[in-house]
DNA sequence: TTTATTCTCGGAAACGTTTCCGAAAATGAT
DNA sequence: ATCATTTTCGGAAACGTTTCCGAGAATAAA
C-alpha cells in the first residue's frame, strides 16, 4: 500500500485508467455519478495524482523558481514575500534558491529549477557579467524569466528596477541642502549597475549645486565593511562631515564606529543610508534612508512573469521602474 | 531542436537508447571508447538527462526541501545557509519554502516538496499543534525528516534543538546577579515549546536566587510588539527595572520606545535579548543577548538528514541539543 | 422502426528515462 | 580448433500520468 497509483483506483472500481484520469481533470466527458464515485474512493484509498508523471507529459508544473544572491538581509526576503503573495493566489507554488553571491551556484540553482520544469523564473543576478551567455540561451529557448534589482540591460526579458540614479541624487541633494560640504559616498560592489547608478546620482547632485564632487569609497554592502571604513577614516584623521552609504548595513556599521570613538551623529558626521532596512528607524539616532518598495518589486515581478506565462508567444518584454521614498530621520538633520 | 532527448543522441550515433543511458551512469558495462564518443556528441548536441523522467523511475531526486516559518529575520536564513553548506558539498540541491507563519501554507509547501520527490526534508514548524497527524503520516511513510527549532517532541524523527530553558535561565540570572529586582519577561508566541522553555528558565532563575518571579507578557517576536508593550508600560507608569525579551526584535523595539521617552538604557531600564540578531551589537547601547549557533544548527540538521537518507532502514532518531552563548553588552550592565 | 447524433468510456500511445534479460561478439582456456 | 567465459550492447518493460481515437450504448430525430 506504499504508493497508490491511478491504476490501483481503476482496478478497484473496474474502470479504465483513462476514466479515473478524466475524473480528476474535469475537462473531459464523464458521467457525473462515475466521477463522484471515483473521486470518493480515490480519496478513501489515499490516492493523489503524481505530479512528476504529469510534468513529464505536459511540461508544466505550476511551480515558479526564485533565485536571489542572498537572504540574510531583509531586502530579498521582502521581495520574495511580495512575489509569493501574487503567485500563490494564482495557484503557483514558489521554490526559492540562494546563490550565496556566487555565479557558479547561481547557475546550478537555475539549472535545477529548469530541470524541475518550473513554469517561470524570477532572478536577481549575483553577478551581471558571468552567466550571460547561459541566460541568453535560456531566454531564446523561451522559458519565461523576469529579472529584478540586478539585471543586465541587454537581455530581452521583463525587468523590474529601482531608479537608483534618481534616489541617490535625492539622498545626496538632501545632504547638500542641509549645508554639508565634505560628503563621502560608501559605494557598493563595483561590477553592479546599481552601484554605478548610485554613484552617478551622487555626482549629479553635486554638479547640480555646483559643488566639488565628494570622495567615493567602494566597500560593498556589509556592515563589517562600513565599520572598517569608518575606523580607517578615524585613524587617518579624515572623517568627512557627511556620508551617503549605498546600503543601510554599511551606514549602520560606520555610525557604530564613529559613536564608539566619541563622535556624534549628526553633529560631527551626518549619515544617509540606502535600501531602508528594518533597523534604520531603530538605531540611535534613527538613520535617514532611501526606502525601496520591496513588496511591490516582488509583486510586479510576479505579475510580469504570469503575463508572460499565460500569453506565451505574443509577449513584449517590459521594464518597470518603481518609485521609492526618502525617509528623513535624525542622522542627517543639520541642527543649526 | 527544442529539447534534445536520449533518443536523439541514440539515433545520431546509431546506438541504442540503453547504451546512451549507460554512458551517463557509469555503473554498467560499456566500452570506454563508445562511452567517450557518446558523452562527447551528447554534449555537442546539448543533451542533458531529464531529471523528471529519472525521478519517475527511481524515486530519488538529490533535492532536499527546507521549510521555515519566515525568513525576514536573519535567524532562519543563517540556519539555511549552514544546511546548504553541507548538503551542496554532498551533491544535493536545496529547495526552500516559506510558510509565512501559516500552517496551511506550510502543509502545502511540504506537500509540493514531497510531490517533487525530495529525498528529505528539514523543517521548522509554524505551529506545533496544527499539522501533527499529517506529519505523523509522512514520518511513518518513511520519508526522511529532521525538525529543528520548533518541533513536536512526540515525532519519531531526528531533531536539533537549542536549550532554551538553560539559556533563558542564564540570561535572567545575569540580570539578577547585577542586582536588578523588578524584571519582566517579554515572551514569544504562546503555543510554542521554546516559548514555554524560555519562560521556565526565567522562573527558575528567580527561584534559584529566592526572588519573587517577575511578570510575563506574551507579545510574540516582532519589533512592533516590543514597541507597543513599552509604550503601554510608560502610559501605565509601570516601567520595570529590567527586561528579558524572548527575541532581539522585541528587545530593540522596546528599547527604542523607552529611549524616545527619555529613559536611559541601562540606567533606567536594563535589557537582555535572545537569538542574537546581527543588529544586537549595533544598537545603542548594544544589547546583551543570547546567541544561538545558527550555522551549526543548519549543519547538524543537514548531517542528521543525510545520515538518515543513506542508512535508510537501520536508523535511530537522534535529538541534538546545541550550545549557545550569552553576549554581555552595555544594555544590561549595572553601573553602580 | 430505422438512422443520426450525442454521451461515456476503454485502449493505447506518449513523455524520457533506467534496468533487466538475453544475444552476439570477443576473449580466454584447453 | 573447440568450448567456456567475459565483454558489450540492443530490445523491451517499467515508472504514473494525459489524451487522442474510436466503439458501444443511449438518446434524439425521422
Amino acid at each position: 500500500m506504499e504508493h497508490v497509483t491511478i491504476k490501483d483506483v481503476a482496478k478497484k472500481l473496474n474502470v479504465s485508467v483513462s476514466t479515473v484520469s478524466r475524473a480528476f481533470n474535469d475537462k473531459y466527458d464523464i458521467r457525473k455519478e462515475t466521477k463522484d464515485l471515483i473521486l470518493k474512493t480515490a480519496k478513501e484509498m489515499g490516492y493523489r495524482p503524481n505530479p512528476i508523471a504529469k510534468k513529464l507529459l505536459q511540461k508544466r508544473s505550476f511551480n515558479i523558481g526564485i533565485v536571489v544572491p542572498e537572504f540574510v538581509n531583509s531586502f530579498f526576503p521582502e521581495v520574495i514575500i511580495g512575489a509569493q503573495e501574487v503567485l500563490i493566489e494564482k495557484g503557483y507554488q514558489v521554490l526559492i534558491m540562494q546563490s550565496d553571491q556566487s555565479w557558479e551556484t547561481e547557475r546550478k540553482n537555475v539549472q535545477v529549477l529548469v530541470d524541475n520544469m518550473v513554469d517561470g523564473l524570477i532572478i536577481s543576478l549575483s553577478s551581471e557579467s558571468k552567466n550571460s551567455t547561459y541566460y541568453q540561451k535560456l531566454i531564446t529557448s523561451n522559458i519565461p524569466i523576469v529579472f529584478f534589482n540586478r539585471v543586465v540591460e541587454e537581455f530581452e526579458t521583463s525587468k523590474v528596477l529601482f531608479d537608483d540614479y534618481k534616489w541617490a541624487l535625492f539622498a545626496t541633494e538632501h545632504l547638500i541642502i542641509q549645508g554639508y560640504k565634505d560628503i563621502v559616498h560608501l559605494a557598493g560592489t563595483k561590477n553592479l549597475t546599481l552601484t554605478k547608478n548610485r554613484m552617478k546620482g551622487f555626482e549629479a547632485a553635486h554638479k547640480k549645486y555646483k559643488q566639488p564632487v565628494g570622495r567615493v569609497i567602494h566597500c560593498g554592502f556589509k556592515m563589517e565593511a562600513g565599520e572598517q571604513v569608518a575606523l580607517k577614516m578615524i585613524e587617518k584623521n579624515k572623517v568627512p562631515r557627511a556620508i551617503f552609504a549605498a546600503s543601510d548595513a554599511t551606514a549602520i556599521g560606520a555610525m557604530h564606529v564613529f559613536k564608539k570613538h566619541g563622535l556624534s551623529i549628526p553633529e560631527d558626521v551626518a549619515i544617509v543610508g540606502f535600501s531602508e532596512s528594518r533597523l534604520a528607524a531603530h538605531t540611535s539616532p534613527p538613520i535617514t534612508s532611501v526606502e525601496q518598495p520591496t513588496n511591490d518589486i516582488g509583486q510586479t515581478a510576479a505579475k510580469l512573469l504570469l503575463e508572460q506565462i499565460e500569453n506565451n508567444g505574443i509577449f513584449v518584454p517590459q521594464t518597470i521602474i518603481l518609485n521609492g521614498r526618502l525617509n528623513i530621520r535624525e542622522s542627517s538633520i543639520n541642527i543649526v
